[in-house]
DNA sequence: ATGTAATATTTTGTATGCAGAATTCATAGT
DNA sequence: ACTATGAATTCTGCATACAAAATATTACAT
């Protein structure tokens, strides 16, 4: 087995990440580097590698002689996030062969369904969620609109942890899961493409509600 | 007038796009971090955050102790960003002030009337072009999507400088341009929409002959 | 001549050092 | 008490230094 060998800035990016998904840090706190790097037993150097590429992903901003800071959100800022990732996401079941859809259909209504029944954590739910969108998506072969999807949702994800608690509005969503499934099941793609639409735009306006 | 005041690594990318749109670079080269950094008269600290944005943009690749490289060019990769391209400013138009749209349409469709006259170099086009689409799209209030496509369309110029000299292709465009301006006259919003996403996928078949 | 192993050189990845900007703290004046 | 001014401190941005990996070169054997 090849031990890992990767960048110490994509480990430090994905460490960051997790703890922006534990809650962490709060949207707007600045970020002290050399306190930082400290604390993950590296240098400042390859940390201000990783948190330009965070810049580049929007999840954090910066500016000059203050360094970086987890940039605040704002509804306005989730709405257009959601729109994107609509479209993206339409965008790649578009292009999605669409042998492999109906091949992993069954088992998207499944994993809906099976979802909609368990009350389960919220850091559960999103992994849920993130999956299944991934499987709906893993018939894409537009590597690069993939990429740029992941890269849009890392961007979001400074909004995930806003959400916690509260299962009902879960529902709404396996629902709509078990909508875009079906049409897939009928072989119905461009209903399936504008449920996809659908289930963004119902899950911003699920959310808005608790962004300051 | 305040003197600029921006970080080093962004006047780097700045010059490195540049060069990358004068065709100093060939895609495939990989980067010598210390000539390069020599030559730009800087340490390598901020080349190298340069080179990591640019590399998030997909204007560069890099690989564990190889460093970066100009990420190779191929039809695939091409195709797939002009699909991206097209539904991200399809999805900006869509979220345009229609008012804005109303306002700039006569001057839209002058402008690409003027251009289809007269045959200038390969960076005027291009130069042309760009600001035609921003001109058009300068009505969207999605400010993530407008950073977005303007990251995106980096991942692109790659590809700019291998269109080079034929102009014939460019009445073409022009055209196209005049079409979306008149539906925007017309206030047909959704027409304009499509011969957007028309123009991107032509331009996409017109250049597709010259990438290896 | 060709292929291979050992060594030298180059080049990246990471750590450290340093200058200047930004912030904080203290002090003086109103 | 509050503001303003200036010194002290902290922190960023950039440069340099160092270690390890990758590449090139040489020597040698077949």
């Amino acid at each position: 087995m090849p031990i890992e060998r990767r960048p110490l800035r994509e480990q430090i990016r994905d460490e960051l990440m997790l703890r922006l998904d534990r809650g962490d840090f709060s949207a707007g706190t600045d970020i002290n580097e050399a306190a930082l790097a400290a604390e993950l037993g590296v240098s400042r150097t390859p940390l201000r590698e990783a948190l330009i590429t965070l810049a580049g992903e929007g999840v954090l901003e910066s500016n000059q002689g203050r360094g970086f800071r987890f940039a605040p959100v704002s509804r306005k800022e989730f709405r257009e996030l959601c729109a994107i990732v609509a479209a993206l996401e339409a965008l790649a079941l578009d292009s999605s062969d669409p042998v492999y859809l109906e091949r992993v259909a069954p088992e998207l209504l499944k994993l809906a369904q099976e979802f909609s029944d368990n009350i389960a954590e919220r850091q559960d739910i999103e992994r849920h969620d993130d999956e299944w969108h991934d499987l709906l998506l893993g018939g894409c072969s537009n590597e690069r609109l993939l990429d740029l999807i992941t890269s849009v949702k890392a961007g979001m994800r400074r909004y995930s942890h806003l959400v916690a608690g509260e299962s009902t509005p879960m529902e709404r969503a396996a629902e709509e899961h078990c909508r875009i499934a079906e049409y897939l099941i009928a072989g119905d793609l461009e209903g399936a493409a504008s449920a996809l639409r659908d289930n963004w735009v119902n899950g911003m306006e699920r959310m808005m509600s608790r962004i300051p």
